[in-house]
This record gives C-alpha cells, structure tokens and sequence, in this order.
DNA sequence: ATAAAATCTTGAACTAGTTCAAGAACATTT
DNA sequence: AAATGTTCTTGAACTAGTTCAAGATTTTAT
C-alpha cells in the first residue's frame, strides 16, 4: 500500500485538487525503490519522466569531454529531479540521475502528463507555476555563480541547504558549486578556524 | 496601428489560436516605445510586465555589492525580458533591464496574464511550455557555466548567437558569461589571430 | 564639426582557484 | 575483523583570469 500524502500536499500547494482529481493524478504515479549509486537517467537515453523523491537523495550531473562531472541539481525528500531537457523534448539525455542514498521515488511518463494537463486544466496549472518557479530559481543560481567568490558560493549555499550540505558527498557539492573538490575542502578548513 | 502579427506568430508556434483568442489576447497588450538606456525595470520596484521585444535590444542584470554588474539574460527581436523573479512573486525587483537601443515593446501585465489564463487554459499551457522551455535553457546555461573555460564559453555563444555578440557591448557580454571585459578582449584579440 | 562621454585595448603585477600526489579517514563487503 | 573501495585532507607548484592604470577608439550630443 503506497502512500502518496506527499507528493499530493506538494500539488497542492499550487492548486486545489478534488477527490476525482487525486485519483486522476495516483493513476499515472510509478512507485519503485532504488538502491545507492543506482541510475535512474543516463546520457543517450530518453528521460521518459519526471521523478518525485518520496524518500533518498539524488543529483544530476554532467560529464564533459574532459571527464570532469557537474553536479547541475540534488533533490531530496519532496523535491522533483530529472534531466529536464530530455525530458521536455523527449530526445535522448545528457545528464546521469544518480541515487546518492537507497530510497523510493514517485514517476510520472511525459505522455501521462501531456494528457492530463490537456483533460485537467488544473493539473496545467500545476505545472506551469512549477517551470515558472524553477525558472526563477535557476536564475537566481546563474546569479550567485556570476557575483561571488567560491567562499561565499559554499556559504550561501551552506546557509540556504545545511540538509543538504550533510548529505551529499563533498565531491558532488563542489561541483555543483563550480570548484574543485581540493578547494572546497580547504575553505571548510578555513571556516571551521575562524 | 500597432502590429501584433510577430507576437501572435510567436505564441503559435505552441499553441494554436482562433480569432477571438488572438483579439482577447491582444486586449491586454500595452506597446510603448523605449530610448537607448532607458530602463524598463529597476531594482525596488515590483516588475509588472513581462516583455516582448518587437524591436531593440535589453539586457537584464544585477548589481553586486562591490558595485561590479552582471549580465543575467539578452534579449532582442521576438524574446521575452523580465526580472522574473519579481514578477512571478509580484515582489520588489532586484534587477535591472536596460534598454541597448532605441526599440519597441509589447507588455503583458501580471495580474491580466493571470486572469487570461483562468479563463483560456490555452494560454495556461502557452506560458507553462515557455517556462518550461526557459528551464531548460536556464539549466543548458550553469551546464556549460561550470564546464568550460572563459574562451569555450565565448565560442560557444558566438557559435550560438552571432548576432548578439555583434549587437550588445563587450563589457555586457564580458559580464554575461563571467569574465572581465579586459580578459573578453584579450581573448578576442587571441582568437582573431589564430 | 567639436567636445564630451562611453567603450575598448594593452601590458605588468597579482591572486583565487587548479592540479598533482600521497596519505588519512571513513564506509562497505566478506 | 580484515580487506577493499570510496571519500577527504594537505602542501607545493602552477595557471587562468583579475585588477589597475593609461591611452586609443568609437559613439553621442550640441
């Protein structure tokens, strides 16, 4: 017996749901559990859906020529994750969503919710303030990378997630905050003195 | 007489539109023509409108603490300019967007998108598909932010936006992709002799 | 056409952050 | 509890990109 109070209550947050539409929306939901460093996008294939972390922590990330990776986003309980590029246009992925910890993840299929969003205005509603909002909020992080220092990225950044902070392996964070592994454990040094 | 045909066009390359949605859309238009510098958003006050450019060019940026500004978005012919975080929040602006030369511009106020999508879920998913669409771009954006060298990005957006990087000053782009104009300079001079 | 303002260039000195390498600490499996 | 793999730390040498300053060029206003 799954239970989808969380992701339900995150919905409506947005927009008021009835009976019939809950049901609607727990029709398209694929539960599944997944264990630590398990992929659940991998570059060259089609990121068929969006995921809702129920339970766990995740990060997408990039790999480039050089063989660096890029952490581009964690997600942890109540967050949605997913390479959002393939998933929009449904071509093949780029990014790697990689299961930091074992968990259990909501998914919904692209055409499931193409389809609901056409049947349910309201479920169109949804998630547009959700692009919106996270189009903001990838703004806000252009932002930061652009004025500040790497010091004052990581304490922006402890300041805004300390969760996530302890969660997630120094090397991840590092890269999703643009520095070398190296660095980051320095400036932690650096902190912890002053 | 105004000529709504590009913003209309732009709007149909998501979603398809009788005559009475475009007349319902074009009622809540407000065009206006700008001045070189002249600033459509300023920082403190809420953004109102999110704007389409019919003709000129913007910028939108943000002014750090030390006085150094960053180029957050460009936008020219047919592209949508905000400070979109004040206007999805109706809360008070932190950026500028700065009139690059003489232009004119359509707007749409927040309240009357709000309302127009309420009632023509149509539009609902116009601007949800937008937004999700700027997601994308936004997040292609850290991605190769944090991946590449000052150089790469410049050839990367040359490559990508010739006509940008012929149409805006080398300081904007300089702050746009993260770099000091002088360092854009050399780098420019570097490349034109190879 | 001239003056004033804005933008771009260049070199020299500097520094924030990287890379490499090797060991220490921690976690996971058997 | 030992063994193996994974992550974190530290220092030394390095480099990509910054800052400063001054002149050159282009644009704008009168």
């Amino acid at each position: 017996m799954t239970d989808y109070q969380n992701i339900l209550r995150n919905i409506k947050r947005y927009v008021e749901l009835s009976e019939e539409d809950e049901q609607e929306f727990i029709s398209i939901i694929k539960t599944s559990s997944v264990k630590k460093r398990q992929f659940i996008v991998q570059p060259n294939f089609v990121c068929e859906y969006q995921t809702y972390v129920e339970k766990g922590a995740f990060r997408s990330y990039f790999v480039s020529d050089e063989g660096e990776d890029h952490t581009i986003q964690f997600a942890i309980e109540d967050w949605f994750i997913s390479d959002f590029n393939s998933y929009i246009s449904q071509e093949p992925a780029s990014l790697f969503v990689e299961a930091l910890e074992d968990g259990i993840i909501h998914q919904i299929a692209y055409q499931d919710v193409e389809n609901l969003c056409e049947k349910k205005p309201k479920f169109e509603r949804f998630f547009r303030l959700v692009a919106q909002k996270s189009f903001a909020y990838a703004q806000k992080r252009v932002l930061s990378n652009l004025g500040k220092s790497a010091e004052a990225r990581y304490i922006e950044f402890q300041a805004q997630y300390p969760t996530i902070v302890q969660r997630v392996p120094q090397y991840a964070l590092a890269s999703y905050l643009g520095m070398s592994a190296e660095f980051l454990s320095k400036i932690r040094k650096r902190l912890s003195k002053a």
